[in-house]
RNA sequence: GCGGGUGUAGCUCAGUUGGUUAGAGCGCCAGAUUGUGGCUCUGGAGGUCGCCGGUUCAAAACCGGUCACUCGCCCCA
């Protein structure tokens, strides 16, 4: 407890913030059961073999960027990174393949370790959709049409774009793979030092280097559309047909692709290109073979995620309700104290915002009121109280009038 | 893990080639106004100059280290 200071890379989350993440994920929340989805809520920490085994051993993710730790009886933990991992463990181990089709929202909090920078922190939010049992093209046109909904009900569709690409099924992804391994061969020596090295690990992943360099060789690399089997082309193109139907406007980014191992087929990113380097701000795929090969039955899976935080960034304030105004209510003097206690709590039963004046003369309460951004104040003075009577003071527009203490209820409907 | 920038009041920041009591605006508290807010005026509180060490007669300033924040790389929501 020596450094009173929050963990690097952890933030508090208050005031307007607050205001704004409850927004997003209120229609968020609203969105998802709209399209069937129900909630469900994991875990933030798994036995640390879940992430490794589903994300990947050689991801970045598991490298170096878990919080893992050993508990009291020696399990090694893990803090989630994601949100997939912990849905599909769930689903595995609540024997969920009776009940699919499976739909599922979730939100919360996520850990990586990394280092911080704009939009992205040591600890922080997502929100997440997830489709189990439908191996069939429309769940990802759903899932899109979904994430669609939310971002223009949160005021952002027009400021983000969708970009969408297939990664192929696993023969096509393997085809393709060796392709680029070829390709980029050729040119190994004039590429980057990290796109040396991805080359080995993860050669994808030169696609969407942002090295000057590279990104002339990719310019001319093989596409994977060209690599994509009967199959896999077939399942793209209903995608790209459904999102067509639907209105939905995309553009097919062939050099897309995703960090984690279990993605197949459909990848899909919505970006922007208003918060820096960090522009993804909601993103997913299709992970046919995950389930599976976590040791559940062959179960097909489509999600996305999307940052909170990111999201927050680009939530503007005309879309934002305002805060509801309170009305305070200011005693002056013993009796009125006592009387103003209970005047409060009978309101606030009745469900109105009060606030309670507790310190200064009038002029200090009513300060703080208009501070407080109440829309009215109820004075209630000795003499007041003598005649059983409040004064309600409208704060905009400076009026005020006697109201018996028996009718203040009444009086405030207008406030309400 | 790597590179750049920045740390001075609650917040945003100024502070000359090192020079003695470190400033402003906003905010906060009080008064002008013993029961009438927003506007105005007056006064006040609030600072280990991020931390540790070094250079110097003298360091907020220069040097080294360290911590934090921030932007970028890697990677990702």
């Amino acid at each position: 407890m020596a450094r009173l200071q929050p963990v690097r890379g952890t933030h508090d989350i208050l005031e307007i913030k607050a205001r704004t993440f409850d927004y997003i994920v209120s229609h968020f929340k609203a969105v998802a059961e709209r399209y069937g989805h129900g909630e469900i809520s994991t875990p933030i920490f798994e036995f640390t073999e879940v992430f490794k085994r589903t994300l990947g051993e050689t991801s970045d993710v598991v490298t170096k960027e878990m919080y893992t730790f050993e508990d009291r009886s020696g399990e090694q933990l893990t803090l989630r990174p994601e949100y997939t991992a912990g849905i599909a463990r769930a689903f595995i181990s609540g024997g969920m393949q009776q009940l699919a089709p499976c739909k599922f929202y979730a939100y919360g909090p996520m850990f990586r370790y990394e280092r911080p920078q704009k939009g992205r922190m040591r600890q922080f939010h997502q929100i997440d959709a997830e489709i189990l049992g439908v191996p069939e093209p429309q769940a990802d046109v759903e899932l899109l049409a979904m994430a669609a909904d939310f971002l223009r009900e949160i005021g952002l569709l027009d400021r983000v774009t969708l970009e969408i690409n297939s990664l192929g099924d696993v023969e096509s992804r393997q085809a393709y793979r060796d392709a680029l391994v070829v390709y980029f061969q050729e040119y190994k020596d004039q590429l980057s030092q990290d796109s040396q090295e991805r080359l080995d690990r993860n050669p994808l992943r030169i696609l969407d280097s942002k090295n000057e360099g590279d990104k002339a060789i990719v310019a001319n690399a093989p596409s994977i559309q060209d690599y994509l089997n009967e199959e896999s082309r077939l399942f793209f193109s209903a995608v790209c047909q459904g999102l067509e139907l639907l209105d939905i406007p995309y553009t097919v980014n062939e050099r897309l692709v995703r960090g984690l191992d279990y993605y197949s087929h459909t990848a899909f990113e919505f970006t922007t290109t208003e918060l820096g380097a960090q522009g993804t701000v909601l993103a997913g795929g299709r992970y046919d073979k995950l389930i599976e090969q976590m040791g559940g039955p062959a179960t097909a899976g489509i999600g996305w995620a999307g940052g909170l935080e990111r999201l927050a960034e680009l939530v503007t304030a005309e879309h934002m309700p305002e805060a509801h105004r309170p009305v305070a209510i200011i005693p002056m003097g013993g009796l009125a104290q006592v009387k103003a206690m209970k005047l409060a709590h009978d309101l606030r039963l009745q469900g109105f915002h009060i606030e309670m004046g507790y310190r200064g003369n009038l002029g200090k309460r009513l300060k703080r009121a208009n501070k407080a951004n109440a829309v009215a104040a109820i004075l209630m003075g000795e003499d007041e109280m003598a005649r059983r009577v409040v004064t309600v003071r409208n704060l905009d527009s400076g009026e005020q009038q006697e109201v018996a203490l028996s009718d203040v209820a009444q009086a405030l409907q207008p406030y309400r």
